[in-house]
DNA sequence: CCTACCGATCGGTAGG
DNA sequence: CCTACCGATCGGTAGG
């Protein structure tokens, strides 16, 4: 990906982190950027079309090079909470639930795009509990994002980030 | 309260809640209010001051006529949660958390709003918890409130309302 | 409670 | 990758 792309993904990220879908800004992405509003739209096509990169480079950072669980499944999946915590406490909101709640029918390109996210990120957490032999994993995979994201409301209103470890903590309890 | 004042915070509310924020629009408030939007202006002396009444309203209307925690602490916790579920399922998403994201420092009174509401919420809560004997009551009032909170994010993406349920079956069972 | 308007900003495009 | 622009809509106000 040319750094240019990355960037403009990058970025988009955190306008979106920022203020949701709606009130996410093409000239505010441009200046962060450092092109002018025009330059954006030859690389995309519209607004809408960001969501599904942005999510997609998300994903891609939260379970990429995570240990095989084939060979320690406790510790992949430590490692996956630990990230994802790690992540929400530093950005404080999460971007994939902006922009859950932002998106509607009128964009229905991004409503995928953040069906097709949490969906991803529930099975890879339900695949790392299936194999250590946890009872229902696709509902304490649910459970345990629902959980984290959930926290993220403490984070925005009081900064009170003791929820989140909370929520992380007693995740990986699971994997004893 | 007349009546057309809370016509409009109860549209409000609405509106806020899909739209979060900076989505949200005075002209789209006015005409399912029925009225002109400059007409709103003679309520309402701006879009931040509607945050307020629509969080004082909510908190209302969750926590009044719940019965005596005195009485039966068990039955009050198990009533309160039932009208957080059945809010939450039946509008989709949780208006509160729309907003606390959407907030910034650049609207003081609305985040201020937004802060108290939750802080409220989690406080009647942590009281009831309190009066049952259980150890910890503002962690696990507010680990509760994540917890619903964040099922939600199963219910705008793909509908399912099952985390949600999970969420408060197992919150009811915190009062056994 | 209305009509009519303000300046600012929105997403997006034309044309080079 | 830019300048310059489009129509639409934003929150909010003047004045009656």
């Amino acid at each position: 990906m040319k750094t240019t792309l990355r960037k403009i993904v990058t970025e988009a990220r955190e306008v979106f982190r920022e203020h949701g879908y709606d009130g996410a800004s093409m000239q505010d992405l441009a200046s962060r950027v450092g092109l002018k509003k025009a330059s954006l739209y030859t690389r995309f096509p519209n607004k809408e079309s960001l969501v599904p990169e942005v999510l997609a480079l998300t994903l891609e950072e939260t379970v990429q090079g995570l240990p095989d669980p084939n060979d320690d499944w406790q510790l992949t999946w430590q490692t996956l909470i630990g990230r994802i915590e790690k992540t929400l406490e530093e950005r404080q909101r999460c971007v994939g639930l902006h922009l859950a709640y932002g998106v509607t029918s009128a964009t229905p390109e991004a409503r995928a795009a953040v069906c097709q996210f949490f969906t991803a990120l529930r099975e890879k957490m339900a695949q790392i509990l299936r194999l250590g032999g946890i009872p229902d994993p696709d509902a304490v995979a649910a459970d345990t994002l629902a959980q984290l994201e959930g926290a993220t409301v403490w984070i925005t209103t009081s900064g009170d980030v003791t929820p989140l470890h909370r929520a992380a903590e007693s995740a990986c309890r699971i994997a004893d």
